[in-house]
DNA sequence: TAGGATTTGTGACATTTATTACATTAAAGA
DNA sequence: TCTTTAATGTAATAAATGTCACAAATCCTA
């Protein structure tokens, strides 16, 4: 069970009488690092509002490539499970736990009822898309005007803002994030070093510029 | 001024108070094909719910390339000019008409009155942001993964759904939708039409494929 | 209908990214 | 410590895309 001061603290905007509803029918649940937490594909069952750890959503495409779009972080939901109108609604993402986590999972049959009742998860649901539609519109940004050094920098800034100017990955885990090659992130990455931005060491390294 | 019939056809799901408030708030604009409704920075003045014709959303980067995203079509709402907190918002898209258009323009101070009041209004932006949320993923889906022949193929099947067989734009219009040089598309326009796809002319070409 | 503007076709070449192939190095166990 | 495995470095080459240069075709307008 989650308590209330927790979920206040992360959901600070919620209606008192959510909060009690949370409390009653969420599920606290946890996942190790590194985890499927949401298949391409898979019947979404209930919602999920991350309250502790690091989570990545990716696109997968046919082949099984996954390509990353964004993080969610404590406070944060997975709009794609919010809005679910009947129960075979199938999942367009693929979420992956980067650290060990916890989430609060929603059956989804409190999702409409929610609407209907309380004003603050509707505010709610209307943020979470709009900051995730958001994130698709600069992660697009990247894609199709960037080439790979700037897409590179831009995607490891992002790995900073999460946890830390220590970034513990491996070339090919980079490489995957991005549907690259690993011999292209490993290039870059020297040339990052040379430059003076990075510390590289193994499966990992340090952002040390400016 | 719109008529209820009208209202009622293109937005199905409002309450009736929603169509007074429409009427008597929002103003019927219109806009010739190829004027810009919108651009990057621009603060953002009123919703967008269109009427007729056809609107096309571009991300744009720094040094004003636009890059194609989705369609919006009538009875559909730009999500961006949806949920404006401050009267200071700017916009991160886009948007042109590609037809002659109207549509409605409602001043911002609705928006949240009308989340308070309306929740077909409130399930109306849900809506819409999940839906455009949808197109991003589709959009990323195809840079991400594919080359350029498979985006080609995609970005043309989606004008051919928009308005008909016949594509009215230049190879030149199309490069700058897919953020690539006009002699790449007049390459692989031939390849298709080689491959008897499409049959090319001044201007246009039809889809004859299946 | 001649001349100019726009659009399209196409070759040659540059750049970026992907692929292949191995060597080297660091860490993890036995 | 020795062996094994995973991670990284790097060159050579291929493929995809971008750029430049110019010809040809089509349309528009004087």
């Amino acid at each position: 069970m989650v308590s209330k001061e927790l979920l206040m603290k992360l959901f600070p905007d919620w209606e008192k009488g959510l909060y009690e509803e949370v409390m009653s029918h969420a599920e606290l649940r946890t996942a190790d690092a590194g985890s499927i937490l949401l298949k391409k594909g898979q019947n979404i069952k209930s919602a999920m509002l991350v309250v502790e750890g690091t989570i990545k959503l990716y696109q997968e495409d046919e082949e099984g490539s996954e390509f990353f779009m964004y993080h969610l972080t404590p406070g944060e939901a997975c709009a794609v499970t919010l809005v679910c109108n009947y129960h075979l609604e199938q999942s367009q993402v693929l979420a992956k736990a980067v650290t060990d986590i916890s989430y609060l999972a929603i059956p989804l049959e409190f999702m409409d009822k929610w609407l209907q009742k309380y004003k603050s998860w509707h505010y709610f649901v209307i943020r979470t898309y709009r900051s995730r539609y958001e994130e698709l519109l600069s992660t697009i940004n990247e894609i199709a005007f960037k080439n790979m050094d700037e897409r590179l920098e831009f995607y490891i800034k992002r790995q900073v803002e999460q946890s830390g100017k220590t970034v513990k990955l491996t070339h090919q885990e980079i490489a995957n994030d991005l549907n690259t090659s690993r011999e292209v992130i490993s290039r870059l990455l020297k040339k990052m070093e040379n430059n003076g931005w990075i510390a590289l060491s193994r499966n990992a390294f340090d952002w040390i510029k400016k």
